[in-house]
DNA sequence: CTGTTAGCGCCTTCAT
DNA sequence: ATGAAGGCGCTAACAG
C-alpha cells in the first residue's frame, strides 16, 4: 500500500485541472462541440495532446446510454454470399448485445438502382450506421450522399461507390482479384497458345468491372499467347450464363482459360463439361460454395478465389462502430484479404 | 415523448429484481464465484437465460478499475516478420490505450527452450495475458502450463504447442499452408516430371514441420510423376541455406520444383540463379519481404504464401481481450487467411 | 450465504 | 461561455 509509483491513466478530471476549466468544458473541446471561447479551446486542446489523454471508451460508451442502431442493405433472393454474411451477424449476436448495438436485415433490388436508392433514403434518421451492397450508378449515389449528409455513417460492402461520399469500404480489392485470376489462368493454362471466355453477371456492376480490368491486364502484358474473347454478361443467372457459354465453346474451339467473375457457376459448369471440353480448359472462378468445391474436388474447376463473409460482416460493423464513436479507422481493420482456393487446400 | 415501447436492455437490476435476489448476488452467480447457495445459483442463472441477458461490457470495464496487462514474447534478433508485428502494434496504441490495455515486448531466444521457458516463468503474476511465439518443446509446454495454472491467458502465435494448455493459437493452419504449396508446386510444374527439393529451417519447429507434412500429403496424393527429396535444414540461416542447396542442386540435375518453408530465402535464391536453373525450377516460399517482392517480380520466385503481420498482432490482443473479459471467442476474430502472393498480384 | 453502498470516467441536462 | 451535479450499469468492499 504504498507503491503509488504506477501512473494511472488521466482522466477528463486531470485534464480540467490542468487546463484550469471544468469537466464539460474539457468534454465540449474533445468532441468539437460549440459554445467555447477559442481561446479556452485552445488551450484545452493543448493540454490533451501534451498528456496525449485518451478517453476511457468504455465510459464514454456507459455514458451515452442510448445503443447504436445499424443496417444491412443486402440484396434480397437466394446470393449464397449474402446468406452467409447474414448468418455470421446472427453468431456475433451476444457480442453485439453486449455492446448495446443492433444490427437490421434490409433487403431490397441492388440490381434496380431507383429501388435501392428509395430503400436507403427511407433509412434516414433511423440508423447511425448503414452498410450497402450497392450499385454504381448516379441515383445510388445520391442516395448515399444525402445519408451522409443526414449524419449517418456508410460503408460499401463488397462492391464500392466510390464517386460517393462514402465513409469506407469494405471488401476485396477487386483489381487485385482479377490480376491474381488472370495470373493463374495465365500460368496454369502453360505453354499453350488459344483463346480465353470471360463470363460476367454484367459489366455495370462495379465489382465485376474492376475484376475483369484487372484480369484483362494482366492477360496483356503477361500472356501474349493468349488472347481475351468478348465478355458474355449471364447476369449471374445459370441458365443464361450456360446458354452463352456453350454458343461461344461451339464457335471456338481454341478456348483454354475460363473466368467466372460472379455467380451463375453452375451453368458455366453444365457449359463446359457439356461441350466435353472440362479437361482441356483452365476454368477459374469466384466463390465458394459447396458446388464450387465439388467442381474443385472433381478437378473440373481448376482455382477459386474467395471472400470471407464472416471477415466481411464483422470487419463492416466494426468500421461502423469506430466510425460512430469517431474513432480512426486502423489499417487493419477493413483489410479483406484475397483467398486462393484450390482442390488441395479447400477450407 | 410517449413511444416507451422501445424496450431497453435489460440490466443487473432488473434481473436481480425478477430473481428476487440482490445485485451481487447475480453478478456472483454471473461470475460463477462462489458463496452462493446452488438453490439460489440455479435461480438466478435460470432468470438470466429466460431473458437472454447480457452484460453491458463496458460498464463491466468501467467498474473493473484496473487496466490490463498484457505480453507478447517474441524472439530476439533481426526477424522482419516479428517486427512488423511489434510496428502493428504501435499503430495501436492510441486503441490500446482508449481502452486501458497495455501491451509490452519481451523478446527472447525462443529457439532456446530452456531459456523461452525461462522468459516465461518471468511473466508469472504480472501479466493478464501473453502471447507467445514458442518451441514445442516439453520444458516450453510447461512453462505454458504454469502460466495457465496461475490463472495468465495465454495465446501461442505464429507456431502452435498443441499438446500445452495454452487457451488459443493465432496464426494460420500451416499444414493447409503446405498443401498449398504442394499443389502450387505440382500445378505450374505443369506436366514435367522430376525432382522437388524442399528446404526448411528445422524440422523441430512445429510450423516448418506441418507445412512439410501439408506438402507431402499433396506431392504423394497428387503429382505422383515428382518425387521429394529429403529436407534441407538451413536454420533460416542464408549462407546455410545457399551451400545446402547449392550441393542439392550439383547432384540431382533433374529438380523441377522448390519449397522454401522459412526464411533463408536470399540463400536459397542465390543457390538457384547460381546454378542457373532459376528458369527451369518451380519455386514456392512463405514470407512477404522486399526481398520476395523483388523476387516475384524477377520471375526468379514462382509464387510465395503469406501470413499478414498485422492481422496476426491484432488477432491476438483480440483473443487475449476477449479471454481476459471471459467471453467466447468468435469463431472468425483469430482465424488467420492465408494469402498467396504472384507476380502479378503483388500488394 | 446475501445485501448495501460507493464509486469507475464520461456525457448531459440545467444553472449561472 | 462555463460550471455543477446526477446517473449510465457494473464491480468490489464491507456489513450483516
Amino acid at each position: 500500500m504504498a507503491d503509488e509509483t504506477v501512473s494511472a491513466a488521466l482522466t477528463l478530471k486531470d485534464i480540467a485541472r490542468e487546463a484550469g476549466v471544468s469537466l464539460a468544458t474539457v468534454d465540449r473541446v474533445l468532441h468539437n462541440r460549440p459554445g467555447v471561447r477559442p481561446e479556452t479551446v485552445r488551450r484545452v486542446q493543448e493540454t490533451i495532446a501534451r498528456n496525449s489523454f485518451q478517453p476511457h471508451v468504455a465510459a464514454a460508451e456507459l455514458a451515452r446510454g442510448r445503443a447504436r442502431r445499424f443496417a444491412f442493405v443486402m440484396p434480397s433472393g437466394p446470393n449464397p454470399f449474402m446468406q452467409q454474411i447474414e448468418a455470421y451477424l446472427g453468431e456475433m449476436s451476444a457480442w453485439l448485445s453486449a455492446r448495446r448495438l443492433s444490427v437490421e436485415m434490409v433487403t431490397t433490388d441492388v440490381f434496380d438502382p431507383s429501388v435501392l436508392a428509395a430503400s436507403l433514403e427511407t433509412l434516414s434518421g433511423d440508423y447511425d450506421g448503414v452498410a450497402v451492397v450497392a450499385l454504381d450508378h448516379p441515383g445510388v449515389r445520391a442516395a448515399i450522399n444525402d445519408l451522409v449528409e443526414a449524419g449517418t455513417k456508410v460503408v460499401t460492402l463488397v462492391s464500392d461507390v466510390p464517386s460517393s461520399r462514402r465513409h469506407h469500404y469494405v471488401g476485396i480489392d477487386n483489381i487485385a482479384a482479377g490480376r491474381t485470376a488472370g495470373a493463374l489462368v495465365g500460368r496454369l493454362v502453360g505453354q499453350k497458345a488459344g483463346k480465353v471466355a470471360i463470363v460476367a453477371g454484367s459489366q455495370g456492376l462495379r465489382d465485376h468491372a474492376e475484376r475483369i480490368f484487372g484480369f484483362n491486364q494482366v492477360m496483356a502484358s503477361e500472356f501474349p499467347d493468349l488472347s481475351v474473347l468478348p465478355v458474355l454478361e449471364g447476369r449471374d443467372e445459370d441458365a443464361r450464363s450456360e446458354q452463352l457459354l456453350a454458343r461461344l465453346l461451339g464457335t471456338h474451339t481454341d478456348i483454354v482459360g475460363l473466368y467466372n467473375v460472379g455467380a451463375g457457376t453452375q451453368g458455366v459448369a453444365s457449359a463446359l463439361s457439356g461441350a466435353g471440353r472440362e479437361k482441356h480448359v483452365v476454368f477459374v472462378g469466384h466463390d465458394v460454395t459447396a458446388l464450387t468445391r465439388r467442381l474443385l474436388l472433381q478437378g473440373l474447376m481448376d482455382a477459386a478465389i474467395s471472400q470471407n463473409p464472416g471477415h466481411e460482416a464483422r470487419a463492416a460493423v466494426r468500421v461502423l462502430l469506430a466510425l460512430a464513436r469517431g474513432e480512426p479507422i486502423l489499417s487493419e481493420q477493413d483489410k479483406i484479404r484475397i483467398d486462393i482456393v484450390m482442390r488441395d487446400n479447400l477450407p
